[in-house]
DNA sequence: TTGAAAGCGCTAACAA
DNA sequence: TTGTTAGCGCTTTCAA
């Protein structure tokens, strides 16, 4: 049994540098001199104090500190994405990278509604955050956050802001395009089609073009009826395929293709299954590369999926150096995209699998 | 080309109730009550100060309240799972809870390293957070987490404290396989299988109690063989459906399994694939139920899966409604579970998805 | 009904 | 080398 515990206070009961300078038997200002380092002070007495301090279990309040510096050690995140499967990798980067200079991330939500994103960021400012980041799914640019003429930093990482004054993070989905396509062109492979998302997504106009330009410099056709648009789904993927493989104009039938080039892994991972199911072997018949590498899918499709990472734990790592830059008065804009690396699986035909910068 | 700011300040720029005391011509004091509608004042004065604060555009800051307070109106969220898959809905639950009651959260991650995680709650601690929610990837009991003798509230969620004095929040694994195990007897069958994950998770044991449970209060025998505990992965059920349709004891054959009851979606998947290739029907033949509800998997698979939801996002509202009545002083303890809901698909013959309770 | 002042916990400038 | 004190922005008690 525990021994039950008093009951709940209303202010905090923890030891101040007040405690700590009457334990210690000198004053306040001697003790902040102490803990902080800074003043001239006799190496015994701050020793001493140093010592009385843990003790005691004196812990500093950040509150009171930010209250006095007029910085709160504190940045806010809104997703709104409903913290979805690309935001959080990005967290987890962000937060190690922030942490290690002791700031503390405010989570919040703002699912595409204006009102509420509004909202969060006013108690985020209440709570005198030192920056902001801002997430979505990147479907598109968003509008700049307006914060009055709170003078903060913002990011905006994969996500993309409408001012170009301000600093957006990316990957870069043509360099990655490319580094899959190229990949399928040193194998060998003449004709790589390429199956993707919705052309509403950036994203997705950027891999396209990082496709064809790697088709023009290895001077190979591009045919346009090897370029699929689609839903992101594994569906939508078992379709695609069907389409190139199943339903093309007999014209065409000496000329199917020899690689697919995915805009996703559940694309690739459907496309892969239709492959099978129509007698075609991959990697041999077919080659396929997806994007995301998103482990999941890469190691349940059959074969395993080469794929491109977008390295995006990496991307929050570098938000978290860009902000604290920001905050420190830095001045960065404009938009970086951080490269990809192609993963390597048995679709393509690797053997072991390694990874490509 | 937008205005260039000024550079930033060291100290904040933001007007203060000072600000507004002098703009409004009365005294703090009555900035104040105004503003927090205590004490008594004129209406008059009343609605000409809050006007007045609008219009310098006055924003309370919340760090001089806490300081004030000993309240923070923050809490901080642990989680050992670097952000998995099952934190993000909890998240996503308790963060919009939380902000309903203007408290903020504090993300931070451990990946189950003792010494990050104490330096993490050190700096939670700094920041004075209110309460402290831990979440994890379920696998086992964990350490209660120590904070010295600070009394703040402390929540397990989707995690579970060796203490029985502290408060822990889990799904009803136990309920929830009984749910699915009682649909597949409901149809009618009657071999039902168990395919799940490694017996060394909590929840692998109670849905397997559940699972025997509905069979016993069905008359239904258990073979032991039926039951397969293998790794979480889609493989291992591709696997484990090979050995309970393929691999049997000739004994057995007249009573292969006519449903399978799995412990999450991607071991179902797998074994509905493999079902397949084995040329048996999905649900004709063999009936399945999954476990986790998680969409990417049981909408890609073939057919769509029918699984049971453990209700995350549910459990982090509830979170968050427990952690709030903590920190105003209520006393919560044990261990409490949120009841699992099975969502109706194709693969054990449902014409149209519905949920059930 | 309104004003004045103390105090939350801390740092830093200045005084001793 | 150490002590004193003002002040960060706010609420609240007490006095006017």
């Amino acid at each position: 049994m525990k021994i039950k515990k008093p009951p709940r206070k209303n202010k905090r009961n923890e030891p101040t540098v007040h405690d700590v300078a009457k334990a210690a038997g000198v004053t306040i200002g001697t003790v902040s001199k102490a803990l902080n380092n800074s003043g001239s002070l006799k190496d015994t007495t701050r020793e001493h104090i140093i010592k009385v301090a843990k003790d005691i279990g004196f812990r500093p309040n950040d509150l009171a500190l930010a209250l006095h510096r007029g910085k709160s050690f504190t940045v806010g995140l809104i997703s709104s994405d409903n913290f979805g499967r690309f935001t959080m990798p990005i967290l987890e980067g962000l937060e190690s990278r922030l942490s290690q200079d002791k700031i503390a991330v405010f989570m919040s939500n703002a699912t595409d509604d204006p009102e509420r994103e509004k909202q969060h960021i006013d108690q985020l400012l209440r709570k005198r955050v030192d920056g902001l980041i801002i997430t979505s799914r990147r479907s598109d640019h968003r509008p700049s956050i307006d914060i009055g003429n709170i003078d903060i930093p913002i990011i905006y990482v994969f996500s993309q802001s409408d001012d170009p004054d301000e600093l957006s993070l990316l990957p870069d989905d043509f360099g990655g395009a490319k580094l899959a396509v190229q990949h399928l062109v040193d194998l060998g492979r003449k004709n790589i089609a390429h199956i993707t998302g919705p052309e509403s997504f950036e994203a997705v106009e950027l891999r396209k073009q990082g496709y064809l330009s790697v088709l023009k410099t290895a001077k190979l056709d591009h045919k346009p009826e090897y370029f699929v648009s689609t839903k992101w789904s594994e569906k939508a993927g078992r379709n695609a395929a069907r389409k190139l493989f199943f339903e093309q104009n007999s014209t065409l039938k000496s000329t199917y293709p020899d690689a697919l080039f995915c805009g996703n892994d559940q694309l690739a991972r459907g496309a892969a299954d239709t492959l099978r199911e129509i007698g075609l072997k991959v990697p041999e018949d077919v080659a396929i590369v997806g994007f995301d590498n998103w482990e999941v899918m890469t190691d349940a499709a059959t074969p395993p999926l080469t794929s491109v990472d977008m390295n995006l734990k990496e991307l929050g790592i570098i938000a978290g150096e860009k902000i604290i830059q920001l905050i420190n008065g830095k001045e960065i804009t404009g938009v970086k995209r951080l490269p990809c690396t192609l993963v390597l699986r048995d679709s393509c035909g690797a053997k072991n699998s390694k990874n490509l910068g």
